[in-house]
Formats: C-alpha cells, sequence, structure tokens
RNA sequence: GCGUUCGUAGCUCAACUGGAUAGAGCAACGGACUUCGGAUCCGUAGGUUAUAGGUUCGAACCCUAUCGGGCGCACCA
C-alpha cells in the first residue's frame, strides 16, 4: 500500500519523499513534510509550495483528497483502491504481506554454551532471533537458522569435572572436594544417574574418563537445549560444533596472511590494526587454541559457504569481541560489512524487588522450561519479543510467572476470536461476504482498514530496521481498534453486515498472520 | 580510569529514525445499553523527555558538558 503510494511520489519528485502516518486520522491517511525540505531549496514558503504540490493530484484515483495543512500534504485514499486492495489480501491468505525479496541470509543465534539447560536469559535472544527469521522469510530473503556449538575448552572439561563429582557426592554418598568452578543443578545428578547405569559407577571416580563422560553429557543437554526450544516453537536448520573445526586450523592460518603473528610463542592476530584495542592471542604458549580461534575458523566457514549476508544475534557482554571477529574476517579476505552483529541487551532479574543473580555454577538459574511451564511458550514469546532488544530488560520473577489477563496476548487473541464468533452467527455466505464492497464507511471503519492494511509494511519495517517489537506493537494497536469498534458499532443484522464482515476478515488476516509471524497461533475460540 | 550503551507518567514500555497537541498498558479513581462474548469499552488523574548549553523553520531524537544506571576492558567462554 505505502509501497504503490511512495512509487506515486517518487515519479513525481524524482527523490524518495518521507511519509508518515499521522497521528490525527483526521487528516488523511498518509503525510508527508516535504514541502518544509523544499522551502530552502525553492525560496518559497512550505505553505505555498504545499497548496501547489497538492493541487497537482487532483485527478489521480488512488487519492480520494490532498491537502495541504500547515505545510504539511495529507493524503487520503481512495474507497476504491482500499476495497481493491483488500479484496487483494483476502484473497491472498497467508501469504498477505509476502514479498519478493532476494538474498541469502545465515543467522546464528542462541548458541547456548551445551553445559545446561536454557535458563531465562537465552529466551530473549531465541525469541529475537526467531521472529527475525520468521519476518525475515516472509518477506522472501532465504534465511538459515544456525546455532553454534562450543563443545570445546575449558567449560567442557569442567562439565566433565562437575558431572563426576555430582555423581560422587549425591549417588555414591562420597565426601567430595569442591573447586572453585563448577557447574550444579537437577541435570546434572540425573545425568550422573544415567553414567552410573551406562557406564557403571566406576565412571564416576576414574578422572582419565571426565574427557569422555563430557562429550557424552554436552551432547544430551544439547538435546535438552533443543526440546526447550521447540517447546517455544524456535526451530534451526544447522547445528555446528565448534570442536569439528579445528581440522582446518592450518589451512585457515594460512588464509590469514599476515594478520598474525608468533611472540613469545603465542599466536597474535593483529586486530589493533583494525579498530581493536589490543591484538589478542589466538593460540597459547602450550598450543591451546582460545576461544577466539574457533570463532575465526567458524567464520571463515560461514563466509566459504557462501551467503549474501551474516547477522549473529549475541549477548549484550560480547559487544567488546566484535572487532576482533572481523578483524578476522577483513584479514582472511572478506567484506566484514556482510557480518552485522545484534546485540540483545541483558534481561535483569528482580525477585521481591531485589535484584537477582542467576548462576549456572550456583544452581541458582531460573530455567525457561520452569517460566513455560507457568505462563506458556505464547505469553513468554509475545514478552520478550515486545521488548526493543537495545534497552535492559527488568523483570520480576514473580510477575513473569503470573498469569495475568493484563496479558496483551489475551487481549488480541480475543480481537481475533470476537471475529471469528460474529463470521459464525451471520447468515451471509463466504461468497456473499467477498463480493461486497467496502465502501461508505464510517471514520471508524476506515481508520480500521486502513489498519489492518498496514501489515506488509509492517513486517517490513520490523525486519529491515531489525526491530520485531514493532510486530507486537502494531497487533496491540489493530486489536485496540478492533474491540473499540466492535463495541460501537452494531453488524449482524444491519444492511451493511455483508460489508463490515469482509472488513473485520482483513482485520483476523492481520491479526492471525502477525501472531503467526511471532510463533504464536491464532484462537477463533478462547 | 577507558570504551560502549541507555536515561521519557509511580511501574513496564512507545513515539513512524529531525516533524503536527510526547502516546499505550499496568497500578489508582469514576463510569458503560436488559443488545453480535464485560478477557471488552469510555472518562479522570499522572510530563520542565536526567540536567545545562548549542545546531534550525522544527529536537525526546543531532553536537558539547555534567549527573546517574547497565555491559565490556582475559592467554574464560
Amino acid at each position: 500500500m505505502k509501497q504503490r503510494v511512495n512509487a506515486l511520489l517518487r515519479d513525481k519528485f524524482n527523490c524518495d519523499v518521507i511519509l508518515e502516518k499521522p497521528k490525527d486520522r483526521s487528516f488523511g491517511h498518509f503525510a508527508t513534510p516535504i514541502a518544509f525540505s523544499l522551502a530552502k531549496e525553492l525560496r518559497k514558503s512550505p505553505m505555498a509550495i504545499a497548496e501547489e504540490i497538492a493541487g497537482s493530484f487532483e485527478n489521480e484515483s488512488m487519492f480520494s483528497a490532498v491537502e495541504s495543512v500547515k505545510g504539511y500534504i495529507n493524503f487520503r485514499l481512495s474507497e476504491s483502491f482500499l476495497d481493491e486492495y483488500a479484496s487483494w489480501a483476502l484473497s491472498h491468505g497467508d501469504e498477505f504481506g509476502c514479498s519478493d525479496k532476494k538474498g541469502t541470509i545465515l543467522l546464528e543465534f542462541v548458541s547456548a554454551n551445551p553445559t545446561g539447560p536454557l535458563h531465562i536469559g537465552h529466551a530473549r535472544g531465541a525469541v529475537y532471533g526467531d521472529t527475525m527469521l520468521r519476518l525475515g522469510r516472509h518477506l522472501g530473503y532465504d534465511i538459515t537458522a544456525e546455532y553454534y556449538v562450543n563443545d570445546a575448552g575449558n567449560q567442557i572439561d569442567l562439565l566433565g569435572v562437575s558431572l563426576q563429582l555430582e555423581g560422587r557426592s549425591s549417588l555414591l554418598g562420597e565426601n567430595v572436594e569442591w573447586p572453585e568452578k563448577y557447574y550444579r543443578g537437577e541435570y546434572l545428578s540425573d545425568l550422573a544417574k544415567e553414567v552410573a547405569a551406562l557406564f557403571g559407577e566406576d565412571a564416576l571416580r576414574d578422572e582419565s574418563r571426565q574427557k569422555e563422560l563430557a562429550l557424552w553429557a554436552k551432547d544430551k543437554i544439547l538435546a535438552l537445549i533443543v526440546e526447550d526450544l521447540k517447546a517455544i516453537n524456535v526451530h534451526f536448520d544447522t547445528f555446528v560444533s565448534e570442536a569439528s573445526l579445528y581440522d582446518e586450523w592450518d589451512r585457515v592460518m594460512a588464509k590469514m596472511n599476515g594478520g598474525v603473528y608468533v611472540n613469545e610463542g603465542k599466536t597474535f592476530i593483529r586486530s589493533s590494526d583494525l579498530g581493536d584495542d589490543h591484538d589478542r592471542v589466538v593460540v597459547r604458549e602450550d598450543g591451546r587454541p582460545t576461544y577466539l580461534a574457533g570463532d575465526i575458523i567458524y567464520h571463515n566457514q560461514k563466509f566459504e559457504r557462501g551467503y549474501d549476508d551474516y547477522i549473529n544475534i549475541w549477548g549484550a557482554d560480547h559487544h567488546g569481541y566484535i572487532a576482533r571477529v572481523k578483524a578476522a574476517i577483513t584479514f582472511l579476505g572478506y567484506d566484514s560489512s556482510k557480518l552485522e552483529v545484534l546485540l540483545s541487551q541483558m534481561v535483569s532479574l528482580l525477585k521481591d524487588g531485589e535484584p537477582f543473580k542467576m548462576s549456572k555454577r550456583a544452581g541458582t538459574v531460573i530455567l525457561m522450561s520452569d517460566v513455560v511451564e507457568e505462563i506458556g511458550a505464547e505469553a513468554l514469546r509475545f514478552m520478550f519479543a515486545s521488548k526493543k532488544c537495545d534497552t535492559a530488560l527488568e523483570f520480576d520473577i514473580e510477575e513473569l510467572k503470573r498469569q495475568d489477563s493484563s496479558n496483551p496476548i489475551y487481549y488480541i487473541q480475543y480481537a481475533h476470536a470476537r471475529i471469528q464468533t460474529l463470521i459464525s452467527k451471520s447468515d451471509k455466505s463466504m461468497e456473499e461476504i467477498m463480493s461486497a464492497h467496502l465502501h461508505d464507511l464510517s471514520a471508524d471503519a476506515d481508520g480500521l482498514l486502513f489498519e489492518a492494511l498496514l501489515l506488509p509494511e509492517i513486517i517490513e519495517d520490523a525486519f529491515e530496521s531489525r526491530q520485531a517489537q514493532k510486530l507486537p506493537d502494531y497487533l496491540k494497536v489493530l486489536a485496540g481498534r478492533l474491540h473499540k469498534f466492535y463495541y460501537d458499532t452494531r453488524i449482524i443484522g444491519t444492511a451493511d453486515e455483508a460489508k463490515l464482515l469482509k472488513l473485520l476478515l482483513v482485520v483476523a488476516l492481520s491479526i492471525k498472520t502477525g501472531l503467526s509471524l511471532l510463533g504464536i497461533e491464532a484462537k477463533d475460540r478462547m
């Protein structure tokens, strides 16, 4: 819709024109402040320019009115245009809002360490990433959802140690000496039991088997994580194992041509040449690679797979890490601007008004699966999708767990269910409804129709600006307009019945499509 | 200390990325048809957009300084 108007204006002015939705809908459907920016060039007052421009649209069938007000130019779309567009939308069903965007994107998100089940802090990145995935695919992009599995390095060793100690302590009743750092939690005692059953109790005491047990455990834990994600309707296409990458090490280092050097027995990357604060160690004196080493090979592998664009969703605590990875990509001979790193800010938790620290090692984590059990996957998804991801979030745990009727998800679902009820109560056939013409609409009806038809713009804007929360915001507004309209307007049994039901079908379509892009199924009844 | 990011109603967040009178939801208070679902709707109250300057037709948004919070500043991941 907006594209059509934009195209028209672009032809007229030979440049992109800013189109906005006026806050006060009585002004029209779209507005532009272009006269202000032209005023300087043309050395005329904005009002005069606006008058002139508005007058030039008189014979345009797309608009029923184009007016200039205080220098703004306001456009009102004609009913025939809106009706035609509404019919088009209804005939396209689920594909409403689809576009023909081209390009392949590799989207990496979650990538939580396989050392424990997902906690509530992981949920934000998971929901955000999956929402971007759904939006992008709806628009036509060919997107691969990828999970990077950190199955190498210290935390895997730590997992093996923790598993044995947990088993010896809780299962065999031994007094064990806990190291400074270790993992704990219910999942570990479950795994220890499995170890005893599968490998025998001796496996819990034999230090030489730590590595073996750790590798066995991380696969089990990864399976748990996949289950957790499935429960909130998040699915990945590919999993890349960090450990599997190191065979490529020599070949990748050769590609770095000059980007690395050896000093005091350690290998450094010259990241300070490319904006980082220091050069970073990639291989320690004893030959063990650092975390960065894995990421260098991984990103080389990503670029060798040849996507048009790369998006990583990282927690904000990794922001200092971006410069290093981008430097590595440049040394490898690729265009580092193709990698876009989206940071999702931390979720901080409150309990009874006091800050609550989660720690996987201390076992004080709020598991995502527990919250899902309490409030449901849909409420959790909606809650995280609603928040702009570049501001830190505060949640009170008790509030999060409360199944509240104030939850906006019910408000939106209720709007959809109300429409379905009306459709089923009406005597009109679907043919009668679909062939009705939307004309002589009240201001409220017109506003509702216009809002519902805005979905494609919202989807595109939300994806391209990487601000997923624009979709839930829109759905709240649309549902609000529907509820008000429903309250004010009698539909069944009136002369306008078929016409208004057609309008409501468009609203239902936008709600249903919008919710599905949030990974939520619209309900016909509640 | 350095970097980075944020600061909007009592709380949680918006504001079309520089545009018209800064808006919603909670929480508070007061209302709504013997009517298509009251999980709804309407109203009241709540603001010097952290503070002080600057840029211009126009600033919550851009620039500078100050104050306050988050997150980084590993040969951990």
